[in-house]
DNA sequence: TGGCAATTGACCACCCTGGTCAATACCAGT
DNA sequence: ACTGGTATTGACCAGGGTGGTCAATTGCCA
């Protein structure tokens, strides 16, 4: 696999940067970028919430451009090594699949807030270099791949097809997932919250079991 | 009803002009405020869009702010007027009353883009009169109530309680709205494919009834 | 013609933008 | 103690956008 280095294409000053500033740094562009999309996102925010002066940012990036190129790199970087642990493709059923996906979401989630939310600012801006569209875009076609990889399809009712039912199933994930979110937001942002959203969820993914699959062992 | 008088706090060098001209001007302000949010829009860009110039706006309006609550009073009124035609509130399913409220949604939406948009701004916004917020909490109620009132549970199927498959049943809606979403302003914003996207979800509501409802007429 | 309403856009002070740079502070090697 | 390179600062820049003002003009009707 010839894939690139970790920072390889970072000016030198900023790959001379301990590992965990250079974390902290990019993390705060990343907040930036991903509340107000490249073009209002402000380097003097970026600096303020970094804790730099704003001769550093450009002692380590070309310019903002370029930090902006570097958080894609970082964040691209950061999902691909993330996505092999996600999910063990074991043999299992569809509800149950999509119960372990969406746990370790949530998981992603809480423990890289900022390039969760970073990640959807990098396929709406025009300003992506066309080599990590096509690494966002092979990061997305597998992890539909494992979404649907030994599967164990008999367990759902017979009188449907399971395309139709795995559409069905994913919606409701979906639609869940997006009531937990609003909701959060509409409160207070704490996570632990999600956590008790999630665990009431088990009443309904039970009866999403009792629903989708067939009643009898057959 | 005490309900109070269309454009009652408007300044009167707006009031005056053409019903038409004023609609075309809150729409631009709307749009703006929907994209930008408050602080963030422009009154430079409302008049241009709006087709007038600057000193116009500060004749029919105070300031930007007395424009925002001009507008979240037009949109109030328009929705609370619009409710009302919604939904017959007439005796079937859950699912049938589901899928015409996602009609009647997707036709104001398509008739009245603006005034949809820029509903998701007045909740975030700070700067909404309370009793701006007051007017949208009875709205929503409102809205919920004509959700679930004379409805037919007796079709659901017995073995798991209605309130369980109702919340299974929204969330699965607004997934599919949420996907149909995403797909429209990834490619263009041709209100046609809305259209095309509702009709492929036939298949899916027939699959839903067989799935939610019980299978014979007992 | 006068008088009032409608309309314009140049103009204001202010703030923020991305980016620069001369001036330092730091520190290892000699 | 001196040197030389690296790290770091923040004042500063021109440019552009901000909400808002206002003297001047136009249009219209009595």
């Amino acid at each position: 696999m010839p894939s690139a280095e970790r920072g390889e294409s970072m000016k030198e000053t900023f790959r001379r940067l301990e590992a965990g500033r250079q974390e902290e740094i990019l993390k705060a562009a990343m907040r930036e970028f991903a509340e107000n999309g490249y073009d209002k996102a402000s380097t003097n925010r970026i600096v303020r919430d970094a804790g730099m002066s704003k001769g550093m940012l450009y002692y380590y990036f070309e310019n903002k451009e370029d930090l902006f190129r570097d958080c894609i790199g970082y964040a691209l970087d950061h999902m691909e090594q993330s996505l092999e642990s996600w999910i063990g493709t074991e043999r299992e059923g569809f509800i149950e699949r999509m119960a372990r996906i969406a746990e370790a979401k949530r998981r992603y989630f809480r423990e890289h807030p900022e390039i969760s939310g970073f990640s959807a600012v990098i396929l709406l801006s025009p300003n992506v270099p066309p080599s990590f569209r096509e690494r966002l875009g092979t990061l997305m076609e597998e992890g539909k791949r494992k979404m649907f990889d030994g599967l164990d399809l008999s367990r759902f009712r017979g009188d449907l097809p399971p395309e139709t039912l795995m559409r069905l199933v994913q919606w409701t994930f979906d639609g869940y997932a997006r009531e937990a979110e609003e909701q959060m937001k509409a409160e207070g942002v704490n996570f632990g919250d999600l956590d008790r959203y999630w665990d009431e969820f088990g009443v309904y993914l039970d009866a999403m079991k009792t629903i989708y699959y067939r009643g009898d062992g057959s």
